[in-house]
DNA sequence: GGACTGCATTGAAGTCTTTCGATGCAAGGT
DNA sequence: ACCTTGCATCGAAAGACTTCAATGCAGTCC
């Protein structure tokens, strides 16, 4: 029940218990960079949390002091990272999460032994 | 069992479960973009998986084609970002994980209900 | 003390990001 | 057919990031 690399993900090692190869490292580091950005990560809460699963742009960009263009341009860079996708239907387009992306980082963050690793507390200044 | 906001974290919603404000998606966007480097990624994979826990920066500088100055800004950005931190023993410094960001991504990243989210695959092609 | 090693900091060059106004294109209404 | 609305794309400007050589500082060894 815990000595495998079990069903959690079989394509990604985990970051937290084996060093990253280089291609590893730049594929992740793409995700990791779209989630970034404060405006992205609060246009991937709207969506993600959105009751119906799937958002209007029409509703998101109002919700930011910034410009249309700009709003369009971080969509496209979650898009691109694989964490959302749309659709157009008639006059409008939706958003909408790709939990498997989400999942798939959450897998990659979490410790294989949950909480038994030694939190070091001390030495807190730093060591400049 | 499900109207409440958990005891996974009280300090922050989940960023799937509801949008966040503003101040919130700063501090985390900071996390986020620490880890949105390849080099920075390896690094904190190199100093996470290490079997005692700590690293020294001797043995993280030689595993890249980067100069000495270029490794440690990126622990720098590592260790302001509260992921990583280090003291100084004798002549070398020693550098560690702190678990308790990572864990803290992961929770964020991990939605609610775990799999019953609609996962959609069509309209694979985008939207524009 | 003086020389040496390990690592951080400084300052500068090149590149990538964020943002905008202007424009283009698709769909709906008159 | 024309005008209007919703959203994407296209440059361009300002700022941030990555990287390096040069330098500084702490600790060790002679």
């Amino acid at each position: 029940m815990l000595g495998h690399d079990g069903a959690v993900d079989a394509c990604c090692p985990g970051l937290l218990t084996a060093p990253l190869d280089e291609g590893q490292a730049v594929e992740l580091a793409k995700v990791f960079k779209a989630l970034g950005d404060p405006v992205r990560l609060r246009l991937l809460s709207m969506i993600a949390s959105r009751a119906g699963g799937e958002v209007c742009v029409c509703d998101l960009t109002p919700a930011f002091d910034l410009s249309q263009p700009t709003i369009s341009h971080h969509l496209k860079l979650l898009r691109q990272a694989g964490l959302i996708d749309c659709e157009r239907r008639g006059t409008w387009v939706y958003y909408w999460l790709l939990p498997q992306m989400t999942d798939r980082l959450a897998g990659i963050l979490t410790r294989p032994g949950g909480e038994p690793l030694p939190v070091r507390a001390e030495a807190a200044g730093g060591c400049s």
